[in-house]
DNA sequence: GTAGGGCTTCCCCTAACTGGAAGGTCAAGC
DNA sequence: GCTTGACCTTCCAGTTAGGGGAAGCCCTAC
């Protein structure tokens, strides 16, 4: 398959299954004669995977971790456990902050009669 | 005041000073004969503004625009609160975002046995 | 044989800084 | 007056995860 191929079959732009194996996260099975990356089954499934797993919003570090595990018949599932727990806690910081800044950018925004007069409680809070 | 005070007085690093200086977002008042950046008391206010602002997570773009504002004796309410508005609707959109990923994440670490064996429903999730 | 599309590498660009190198400046202490 | 150390300057490179586009090779269809 050449690389517009797996790419779709992934759902994934061609320029990032390029920068994947510029990166050595997924390598093609094989180059053509001409120099074409040729992707065979495994080098698809784990096109997909990381797509996936990018998805979940897993860095390129951590997919190229999951991978591994993947590929590892002797892992633990605790190691992988690890990684998507450190990422769900991640997701619950950035939550956190999400919701502080939501809170008080709403009182904010309520605040402002948003007319055409120049006063603003949102100036007056950032100044 | 020098780069440093400044920074310290807006609660921002020097390097980050520097580069608001560096793309005209904040302007030093003067520089000395030496060439040191020179800020006076409105510089620093605009510098704590925008650091502010940042905290919010505005853009720099949308930082600039608030600071035209807030330093616009002619400006409408309606103009800030439109910027604060638009970056409220991606907080929500983000905030929607992070929602889906958590749950769906937390199900899979869930239902993850996290032990020395190497069956784990994350990883068939992800293949 | 040629036209069109797909493939390759290579380089620059993004946001908002951060780190570091090389070199000038300033204030304190001796 | 001289040294030392902390400060300042500019410039360059790197960060994440690719995106855009140029120049040139390749493959297929007509």
């Amino acid at each position: 398959m050449n690389i517009s191929g797996a790419a779709k079959a992934a759902g994934l732009p061609v320029k990032t299954v390029r920068y994947y194996a510029d990166i050595g996260l997924v390598q093609p099975a094989a180059r053509t004669a001409a120099g074409y990356r040729d992707y065979d089954e495994a080098a698809m499934r784990k096109l997909s995977f990381v797509g996936r797993a990018r998805g979940f919003g897993f860095s390129i570090a951590q997919c190229r971790e999951l991978l591994g595990l993947y590929q590892d018949e002797h892992r633990s599932s605790a190691e992988v456990k690890q990684i998507a727990s450190a990422r769900l806690e991640d997701i619950r910081a950035k939550q956190r902050e999400l919701q502080a800044l939501h809170d008080e950018l709403e009182h904010l925004v309520g605040a402002c009669c948003g007319d055409e007069r120049p006063d603003c409680p949102i100036l007056d809070y950032l100044s």
